[in-house]
Order: structure tokens, then sequence, then C-alpha cells
DNA sequence: TTGAAAGCGCTAACAC
DNA sequence: GTGTTAGCGCTTTCAA
């Protein structure tokens, strides 16, 4: 590890003007020889600056902490983690991520990383639901991920739920199909209200009715494969909108028992939760991703945005070689999904 | 944040003195009593380490560096990542998860975290592959999670493969299976070379002959499904060990496409390496968990006690509450995998 | 325009 | 046994 009091001997000045030089506050006190020396020197040394040495004199780290419940143990939690690292790195932060299970280990696990001397926290859930950060959190910066404050105080950067649903049956509509089911998720979460909202709009903008017998509402077990066989058998629907890919799983089940094909003899759309399943079914299911990648990099962004008070306008998504190699067959059709940037209210 | 210097202020001692008792370096060199009262005040206070400060002077972070490929992105890794993380913290460590795609942004990440003076590293791969650290690791305490150093130099934590094909087999021939197939994985690596190996030494053990047609080693995608339609087809297996769970889903749509049910008609053991896969199957299915949260506890320890260089002889895995919730119809057979320790060789 | 000096919270020699 | 002192790498007055 290379320190600015080597970089200093072999320029021949002091560590302050260094210090000064390398952390661009030379203008017009440096002469911009001896500034442009140190840099030389610096970067022939390859110096990297220690963030902790410095934390004790500034108290910023440049470490972020992600908090997620259950989430970084789902394959829908990786994107996140991955984008929000990406948009760190990129901005010379690192990311701490740590899950718990329940509030006490919560509250735990926070003080942990306080004592990391963290910038700020990225606070992500498993799937958009209205969310109430913990108090401990109160204070310093914070940006949610794929969920809302209860009171519309803490930023957040979350799916367009509405228009996943609008695009999807609109999809379907557009594939010519006339009875177009929606299997969604029987618990109450912004994630299904937004879809289910969508789908109805998207029937009524096509000039249909809205059939509630069309729309079996389940969880992800047993009963709902039983759900889902009822619908097809008294409803024979021609179109599915799936709330996710295990879903969507149910159907092709019980397509594939009634000597149905999915592509040929009914639509299938499905949000891609899990990726693993979707890259099996993919061949026939039209897809659509949530942004995992883009979430957890706009997230991480506007948290540094927050910390270092300024904009960060310029900032470029990088290109990402996918994360989990693409499918070979046939690459299934994707439906684009938009995000929400809210601002604190107040 | 309560520091030292307010412990002793209000202790009436030095600093010095503070930090011996709350490092326990205070045996024979401070007076029992003073030491206690030390203590007590430091609870009283809430006192917490600073590790950031400390490091400057041992060199010391008490952070763990945690390096994956694609790993992160699976949900293979959540349970790894957890173990690991459950570990470090009950050890008074942090994890730095950080992922990488190629060799350069991964020296580039190592090197990063190195700056924030990271103590060691775990270096996790998706499945149990013949692996090579990079060399910007060595020198620093390294166990690789999932995969097995080429030169056997570097300790590791991987599953006991050959012991998964074993009992997996085992089972099929139990449940009274006469044809039973193997739809494993055609790239080359440890998990596929072992549990291979493990499936037909089952069978010879049990006294029949290993038949190459039974066997068919296909990649995650459309071909792969033909190939198992073929094997149905041509072989009319009653019995399937499937590599994962990704590849049992084959076996599925097929059986569901000749009217035959898994439970019944035909025998599926798979391993569980999605989970939502095998949560979604699993009334039918024979699991086999990858221990991949214990994997990434020991892991973990056994980097600790490289660090700390001592044994952690006396360190329990912490009752765990089941990181994703249990598939709420009947409980899926499962099979227990046990986990290899390999030291350094050398 | 530059450098000396102090100090962030903590540890470790070394005096006392 | 306990306090003094120095210093980890860096930032930040303040004096020159």
């Amino acid at each position: 590890m290379v320190t600015m009091k080597e970089i200093a001997n072999k320029a021949g000045v002091s560590v302050s003007t260094v210090s000064l030089v390398l952390n661009n506050r030379d203008e017009g006190r440096v002469k911009s020889e001896i500034a442009s020396n140190v840099r030389t020197i610096a970067k022939q040394l390859g110096y990297r600056a220690n963030p902790l040495a410095s934390s004790l004199r500034t108290g910023r780290t440049r470490i972020l902490g992600f908090i997620s419940e259950e989430v970084a143990t789902t394959l829908y939690a990786g994107g996140i983690i991955l984008g929000a690292q990406s948009a760190a790195s990129q901005l010379g932060y690192m990311l701490i991520t740590v899950s718990t299970d329940g509030k006490a280990s919560e509250n735990e696990e926070i003080a942990a990383l306080k004592r990391y001397g963290t910038d700020g926290f990225l606070y992500a859930k498993m799937s958009n639901r209205v969310t109430k950060a913990p108090k401990s959190l109160r204070g310093t910066p914070l940006v949610l991920v794929d969920a809302t404050d209860e009171e519309g105080l803490i930023p957040s950067v979350e799916p367009d739920e509405f228009r996943i649903g609008y695009d999807a049956t609109r999809r379907l509509i557009d594939a010519g199909c006339e009875r177009i089911a929606y299997v969604g998720c029987s618990e109450l979460m912004i994630a299904q209200e937004g879809r289910q909202a969508g789908y109805r709009k998207a029937l009524e903008d096509a000039g249909r009715t809205f059939d509630e017998r069309l729309v079996v509402n389940v969880l992800n077990n047993g009963p709902a494969l039983e759900a889902v066989r009822d619908l097809f058998d008294a409803e024979h629907p021609d179109g599915f909108f799936c709330f996710n890919d295990a879903r969507a799983w149910y159907v092709y089940e019980c397509a594939a028992r009634r000597g149905l094909t999915v592509g040929r003899d009914i639509s299938v759309v499905g949000v891609d939760n899990h990726r693993v399943f979707a890259e099996t079914l993919s061949p026939m299911l039209t897809t659509i991703e949530l942004p995992h990648f883009e979430m957890g990099y706009w997230a991480a962004a506007k948290l540094i945005s927050l910390i270092e008070d300024r904009s960060l306008h310029d900032l470029e998504l990088p290109e990402t070689t996918a994360a989990i190699p693409p499918f070979d067959a046939v690459e299934p059709a994707k439906i684009h999904c938009t995000l929400i940037e809210k601002e604190s209210v107040r």
C-alpha cells in the first residue's frame, strides 16, 4: 500500500500538499506545476487512497449498507445487489450487504453497520410493498428499493407495477386472445394491486368488460395448482397474465396435462422473478423482466447523491454482461419494464 | 459513538488502560477492581469498538471479502452468503460481497477490497469445479467455497458430490425402481463427475450393471428437453436422478405429456439448486438440498480461524429460520447432504 | 503557495 | 499496575 507520505517524499513536498492535490482541492492553492508532478508520481506509484484512514478525520467511509430481509436469498435480489454494487464501485463506494430475519437481528445488524461508519443505507424488499423503515435508520441517508414508504417521506426506486399489468394484458390482446385470465397473488401488496389494476384498465381500454371469474389470486403452493386447474376447466381462457414465473408454471402444468401447447393453443405472459424458471419455460413464454439491476443501480446512485449532496445526472448505466448467460434456444419475447423514482414528499 | 476516551474520563484512568481491559489483555496488568469498573462503565455507556480506528494500528479490519463470479446472481448463492454473514457476525466480522464478471473486473474488485483492509477472502463458485484462485489473492488468508483448488493448496468447503449421487440412486433403488436414469450435466466439473460416479457405484453395489443408455448429460436449454424426451421414449425409465431441479423440470414436462405422474408412475430425485423450482415441484419431488448456508458458514469460520490463527472448534451453527418460507403443502422428502472440508495439503 | 502541527480512535512500546 | 508517548494514514486548521 503506497501512502501519501511516500509520494510527498518522492515529490519533495509535504503530505498536506499531496492531500490537497489528490483531493482536487488544489485550485489556486498549489502551484500547478507541483500539482501535476504530484499527480504523475501518484499515478506512477499506483497510489490509491485509504478510505478507512480518511474516514477517521472526515467521518465518511465510502461504505454503503445494503439491508434486506429474506431478499438476499432470493434470486430476485441478486440483480439488485449487483446493480447497487456496480453504481457503488463506479462512484468509489463499497457495499456491505446484510440480511436479517426479524426486527431484532435487524437492529443488531444496523448497529454493526453503523460501527463500520456506513455513510448511508439501501433498504430492500423482496417485492414491492408498503414499508416502514426501521427507526434506527432515521437521520441517515436512506433509499428504499422495490418498496414504498408508508409515509412517503423516504425516497425509493420501484417498478411501475400498473404499467406491467397494462402492457402484459395489452400484449395478450394484440396476440388475439379473447379470454384473458389473471393469475395473481393473494397477498396484499403494491405489486399485486398495481398489476391487477393495469390488467383491468387494459381490458377496459380495449372495450372489454372486466370479468372477476377470470381472475384467480393464489399463493405459491399446492392449492394454487388446483385453483389454476379450476380456472382452466371452468373458463377455458386462451391468454394468461401471471404475477410471476412461479405462477406461470401452474399454467404450464395444466396446459401440458390437457395437451395444450403454450404459444399455440394458449398465450402466457409472466413477470420473470426467478429467471431460472423463465429460462426453462422461455421458448414459449413472454416475460416481463423486472429491471433488478437497474433498480439497484439507481437506488445506490440516488443514495450517493444524497450523501454527497450533489446530483448525479451525468451518470450512465454500464454495459452489463448478462448476469446469467442467455438461454441458448429461441430468445423469448420480452416486455420492457419502467422504473419509478419517488422523491421524499417533504 | 462513545469512545474509549469518554470511558477513560469517566473511570478516571488512561485510554491505554481502557484499551487493555476492553481487549481482554488486562490479566495481571490491570488491577481487577479497575478492570471491572471500566467494563461496567463501558457496558453502561453502550461502548462498541470502532473497528476502523483500530485497524489503522493493527492492520486488521475485521472485514472479510466475499468474491464470486456470477454466483451472487444465482439463488444458489443466497444461502452461502447468508451463512458466511452469519458466521462473520457471530465472530464480530463484516462481509463485503463483490461480484465480478471476468478476470479484469475481478482484479479491480480485489484491489478495492484490499484498500478497505480486508483481512481475508472467501472465493465462491456457482458449482463445484476445479478452480484456480487469482494470483492477487495469494498471500492473504483465503478459503474456497463450493470449489476445489487446482493444486490442493487452498483450503475449501464443498459438498460431498459422490455421496449425493450415491444416496440419490440408493433412494430410487429402495423405492423399487428398475430402470434408473441419470439426467446429468454435460459440462465437466466436480459436481457432475462426482455425482455420476456415485450413481454408478450405487447401481453396482446393488448388483446392477451400469447402462450408458440410461445416462443423458445435457445443458440447461432447448435441446436438453429433446434429449430427455428421447430418453423417455427409448428407455422408459421408472426412476430419474437429476443433476439439479432445472433438469428435473424436463422430466416433469415429459411425464406430464405422457400422462405419467411423478410419485406414482415414475420417481424423481433431484439436487435442489434453485429452490423456487423444487418448491413448486416438491409435492412429488425428492430433493437433495445442497447445504448452502452451512457451506458459507463453515467457510467463513475456517477463514476467520486462519486469520486469527486459532481453532474455532467450539463454534456452533445457529438455528436458522428458513431463508425461504417452507412450501405449505406436503413436505417433500429430503436427503441430507454432507460437506467436505479440505485442508491445504502443504 | 506551502508546510508544520494537531487530531480522528485506537494500540503498543516503554517509562514510571 | 498504570500512564505517557508515539504513531497508523489522512485531513485540516493555521502560520509562515
